[in-house]
DNA sequence: AGGAATGTTTACCACTTGGTAAGTGAATCG
DNA sequence: CGATTCACTTACCAAGTGGTAAACATTCCT
């Protein structure tokens, strides 16, 4: 039994350094997000995990390695997310249905991770190419699923691509509504966002769908 | 003829000065805007404007001090989008289809604008209610046209100051989604967004509103 | 004209920023 | 056990930050 584990913990420091570095990108994602990536100085982001700037330089070569690391983790978490939307039961409208509830879940519930995506579009650069390149196994999905939606005539035709940004930036959209109603002081539920959407919804759809 | 005006050049300094404050102002907005608070030095803002800093600081008594002056400058052209959609012509549903478009084409034509407005709900604190201070009469204006148009059952009933949060931040998300596709590449134009916004709400509004 | 007020610049400062170099204590390995 | 690697800290630095003080040029007032 003594060769099995060769050291008394099992791969203690390793463990240790990566649940470390998980720290930090949770917080880093977290900050990042809510706060935005000039607003939060290392030392900041050290502060919040007990730990000097220097341990996180440690892990990660610059800010900007770190902001890199931070947006995979991010990427990877949408993905995630729009994972398990997409893998609804159900087709047609009561999938779409389900999927669009899911979404609006995830806004409520990582208002950070939405925020952060929005970040990094605003820092442009390489940055809105490094997510669209991570996201791509969802981009293609969705696609797919759009097309096939199509085909079926579920869904009007249309250029998928642009669905897909115009579904993602609402999404985003629904993510600045969790933040402006909390700023407004109003704890946002999933119930209350349902309902005024419901409403919102029908006065958009009134002004801009019917002829 | 010489009495009418007592200097060469009418009120020259005074203009002047005020013209470099509206310049400043103008710029400032653009950068909070587009680039964040936290992003923008003074320095920067200085070089924009083919000045140095201190002569910033001679205008307001430090960086906070211009934000809430670009605060104010922001609210009052906020006013001025809206108060002009406001007054638009017609009733019920063709009225509020006019006020749609209009807000869309001020999300399109004013993104720094609307991504002010959201950066300062980000800052929180003092901001986020001098602003609802600040926009006080188009919050009680738009509220009276809402219940005006509940009364007279073209609206259905709720609560106008959620309704008006809801449209807030839709007016945000439009904001957010021409800013997304501008990262994507693609030029937002006002038929493109209307047309792919059809799309998006006739996928939204099968999903949320109908039973 | 001459002095005062005004708008702006140059010079400067304390502090924070991201980042580097060297040192330290514990885990790992021979 | 002793040497080494590892995770991290202390000490430090150059550049940039918001902000102040004083010098300077222009416009205004009498």
């Amino acid at each position: 039994m003594a060769a099995v584990v060769t050291s008394p913990l099992k791969g203690s420091r390793a463990d240790r350094t990566r649940a470390t570095e998980a720290r930090i990108l949770s917080v880093a994602l977290d900050s990042f997000g809510t706060k935005g990536f000039d607003s939060v100085s290392l030392d900041d982001l050290a502060a919040d995990l007990g730990i000097t700037k220097q341990a996180i330089l440690y892990h990660w070569s610059s800010k900007r390695a770190l902001l890199d690391a931070v947006i995979d983790r991010a990427a990877l978490e949408l993905i995630i997310e729009f994972d398990g939307a997409l893998s609804e039961e159900g087709s047609g409208w009561s999938r779409v249905e389900s999927i669009v509830r899911r979404i609006f879940r995830v806004a409520m519930r990582r208002p950070e991770l939405l925020g952060f995506i929005r970040e990094i579009s605003r820092i442009g650069g390489d940055a809105s190419l490094r997510v669209t390149a991570d996201l791509e196994p969802f981009v293609s999905r969705a696609t797919n699923y759009f097309e096939r939606e199509m085909d079926e005539g579920r869904i009007r035709r249309c250029d998928p691509g642009l669905l897909l940004v115009s579904a993602y930036s609402t999404v985003l959209g629904a993510a600045t509504e969790v933040e402006v109603l909390r700023a407004v002081g109003i704890e946002p539920t999933l119930r209350s966002t349902v309902v005024r959407r419901r409403e919102l919804l029908s006065f958009l759809h009134a002004a801009m769908v019917a002829p």
